[in-house]
DNA sequence: TGCCAGGCCGGGT
DNA sequence: ACCCGGCATGGC
């Protein structure tokens, strides 16, 4: 039953928006890059501090590790709460070139389970950056819960306010095919509506695909 | 002009 | 086990 109701909602959110195309990024290290400079933020926001990174060359773990803290803050800023992000990149390439002498291979070669707890060590990596890590850069099929997901299924009658992450995430593990590109898409499509309609403040729920979803069950 | 953006930590109940 | 303040820039 529930499979079905995930099912139609990704149908429908494919139809209405296409594919999205995740995740912006050449390599799985910038993916990680942004990643985490995207948390509560913009994504505009962190390209720009994504390009200052590339156009001096530091987009690699060993340089961008060497780097002094606050250089590294000031390069990020259009990111916003760049002196904590500085912070939280760094902690994540200690991991990263001290671990995995600065190897993703590496890192992702443990498998899912085991470099979710090691990216989950991190200060500065939750549940979201983790399972963005692993499904966009290590192509792992793991399912990205964010603040969108939580409200839609909310609104839909699919979740209640008390479910936490990991529940979350679980509903769609547990009743989808494991498969990366369906992952991938999945989350994005998400975002993308409720970035459009299924917003906070103000929903507009008589334009959003997934309207009338309850209908047809 | 205020509100919002692809969260997470640390300290306090 | 939750709750909350703090973190910050840029676009609409």
């Amino acid at each position: 039953m529930t499979a079905e109701i995930l099912n139609q909602i990704y149908q429908k959110l494919f139809r209405h928006f296409g594919p999205q195309g995740w995740w912006p990024g050449e390599t799985p290290f910038e993916v990680c890059v942004g990643a985490i400079l995207t948390q509560n933020t913009n994504w505009q926001n962190v390209e720009r501090a994504i390009k200052n990174l590339k156009e001096r060359g530091l987009l690699e773990p060993h340089k961008l590790f060497s780097l002094p803290l606050e250089e590294l803050a000031q390069l990020i800023r259009p990111a916003g709460y760049f002196r904590v992000k500085a912070k939280r990149l760094k902690n994540f390439l200690k991991l990263l070139v001290e671990e995995y002498q600065g190897s993703l291979e590496r890192l992702f070669a443990a498998g899912p389970e085991l470099a979710r707890q090691k990216l989950l060590a991190v200060s500065g990596i939750g549940p979201e950056t983790a399972d963005s890590i692993l499904l966009y850069a290590g192509g792992f099929p793991v399912f990205v819960v964010d603040a969108y997901t939580k409200r839609i299924l909310l609104r839909h009658g699919l979740a209640t306010e008390e479910m936490g992450y990991e529940e979350l995430k679980e509903l769609f593990e547990k009743n989808l095919p494991a498969q990366t590109e369906l992952f991938n898409e999945y989350h994005a499509l998400l975002v993308a509506c409720g970035k459009t309609y299924c917003r906070p403040r103000r929903p507009s729920c008589e334009k959003c695909p997934l309207k009338d979803l309850e209908k047809e069950f």
